[in-house]
DNA sequence: CTGTTAGCGCCTTCAA
DNA sequence: TTGAAGGCGCTAACAG
């Protein structure tokens, strides 16, 4: 059983005493220039309401090769706050188009993901959104190549296509910026390692540290590489806290390092930001969970599937890079030895014993 | 500009020098029902290959109101891990019937709701899940009474139709009999308390954990009321351990809870699970996150999923309510005095000292 | 076995 | 202003 309507454009054009063009003049906003009695658009008008009358999209779509419909392709799979938020965004903002989206979660499979788009262009999609868990830089599958497509997280340096990401470099700078404003800019460790060579993300946070700390004249101390989750950063800190190092500041290049280095900071018997500032990316739920919580350079996930929609949807977008900017989600994380104020979430209960984890 | 195709079922038929019948029925696999021969079969299946052709769905579409494509109505909005895992479940499940799926997030607006659902309606979607983040009793939109739906974590004791739930009794169940087997049943405190009163997910675990107790023979010690969140859950702990209780073991309703649980116990002095033993439901990422690990009730968002769209897609599907079984992730915050044995994650580093978080 | 025909519901000339 | 007519691409009787 199909969830389908009755009413047709034709009831309505009889139930108004019309033709069907008078009906359909007036539906598609074409009225004025048709020159329809305002009277007699009043009578579609009403017999639309009386009879609950809805377009067919099925036959719309087959006459106007449109669906108002976007398809988002997406690799991930357990992602929640990145998928969620994405998608908040991107829904949102094609609902203020009444446009709807058709998820494909192709779970990192080729075959999956040469399907789904197919599936997707078989459904007539507008166009389509291709994204990835990792900003990276990829190959597109060739079927997006010539059609509408924006990609969101990752650019194609071959394809000739819109693309959205958060400005890293940026997000790298004040990250810094927040430890020198807080006098904790002397000796700046950055955790985590990228492995993946095509991954942008990572590199570009490094390096606007770096720039933002030469800025300042007291360069980056050094790195603690590690793999971007809990479990790994904290045998990293924990190993590396052993070689009696005393970093003033640690830059974690995502919330779930910037937890694991929590935990090695509590066994070795540091504690956050009275003897180590932290500042990491994401500004994921996580960083509010924390204690004390976790002063993050924020992923702008909502914008970026918003934006990637709005791209989409406009016909006079180049197919160039757009930078959406990461702000900054203030926690109690960072020392306010020099006064730095943070002006979001009040750093309470930060006190000897209870911030101990 | 829209994506579309060239080449159509006409194209085929004339390339493969037949009619559009008999291309048509070779493409809808009645060709051996109406007795084509395998070599005119074989002739339109070369002409499909070799012009690339796909049906045009928006045309199927019109002609047999039916889309392969399924609605999903949801009314959470930043809840990364019931989100992604549920929608997982459900693409997959969708995918395996060739079916895709829109979504449809409602931010909780009732207006919006009803939009959607619309505008999934005039797509001519083949059902619609409707999903809650919340257990909760709920009136589903007229729209869908008539129509094919499935609840997702939900029920509506009035609307005639499936609903698809996490066992939640027999999760409460389990989660009292692992702190039985660990021999850590004797003064149990539940965390956590239901405030919205049409929630079904609290008051069923803590029914399950009292019914496994009191079997037992030792009835649950007590409840410490609390928000399910983070900190409202460390305020509370820390103010109920300042009574001077003695937990043997204690249940929290969500990960978030024993996250704040942690904090607090940690902040006391005490430690997991040499001093307590937790377990909470969820199995989130967040349990594997914390340390030592949390064991934690499994709520089966993607088994849910795929289980709502199975009964869904299934013409004969009673309009009952389906259980789906929560299964246990073992974590090390079960103390293990009497012999139990965590199957799952080991629970490694637990060591003094290293285990206050 | 295969071709002819008639719509599915809607938009859009073209004439009136 | 409006009616008639064609057609988007495909399926499904109904004849051959």
């Amino acid at each position: 059983m199909s969830v389908q309507r009755r009413v047709r454009l034709a009831d309505v054009a009889a139930r108004a005493g019309v033709s069907r063009t008078t009906a359909s003049y007036v539906l598609n906003g074409t009225s004025a220039q048709m020159r329809i009695s305002a009277e007699t658009e009043q009578r579609v008008r009403s017999a639309v309401m009386e009879l609950g009358y809805r377009r067919n999209r099925s036959a719309l779509s087959l006459r106007t090769a449109t669906t108002q419909t976007i398809g988002v392709i997406s690799d991930f799979v357990a992602t929640g706050h990145f998928a969620s938020q994405m998608l908040r965004g991107a829904s949102a903002a094609a609902r203020a188009q009444d446009h709807l989206i058709v998820i494909g979660e192709t779970e990192g499979d080729p075959a999956v993901e040469i399907q789904m788009i197919e599936e997707m262009l078989d459904r007539q999609v507008d166009g389509i959104i291709y994204t990835t868990l990792v900003t990276a830089e990829v190959r597109v599958p060739a079927q997006l190549r010539e059609r509408r497509a924006v990609l969101l997280n990752c650019v194609d340096p071959v394809a000739d296509l819109p693309a959205v990401l958060p400005d890293e470099l940026a997000g790298g700078r004040s990250a810094a910026d927040v430890l020198l404003a807080a006098g904790a800019g002397e000796r700046v460790y950055v955790v985590g390692e990228e492995v993946n060579p095509h991954a942008i993300a990572g590199p570009q946070r490094v390096q606007g540290v770096e720039e933002a700390l030469a800025t300042a004249g007291t360069p980056l101390a050094g790195v603690v590489p590690c793999f971007w989750d809990v479990e790994p950063a904290y045998e990293a800190v924990t190993a590396w806290l052993a070689t009696d190092v005393t970093p003033t500041a640690l830059v974690c290049l995502n919330d779930r390092i910037a937890m694991g280095t929590y935990q090695a900071l509590a066994a070795h018997g540091l504690q956050v930001p009275s003897d180590v500032s932290i500042i990491s990316f994401d500004g994921s739920e996580l960083a509010g969970w924390l204690r004390p919580a976790l002063t993050s350079v924020r992923i702008p996930y909502a914008e970026l599937g918003a934006l990637a929609v709005q791209t989409l949807l406009d016909p006079t977008a180049p197919t160039t890079v757009l930078r959406s900017p990461m702000t900054l989600l203030h926690g109690g994380s960072v020392s306010s030895a020099r006064g730095y104020q943070s002006s979001g979430r009040q750093p309470t209960r930060t006190g000897a014993g209870r911030a101990l984890r």
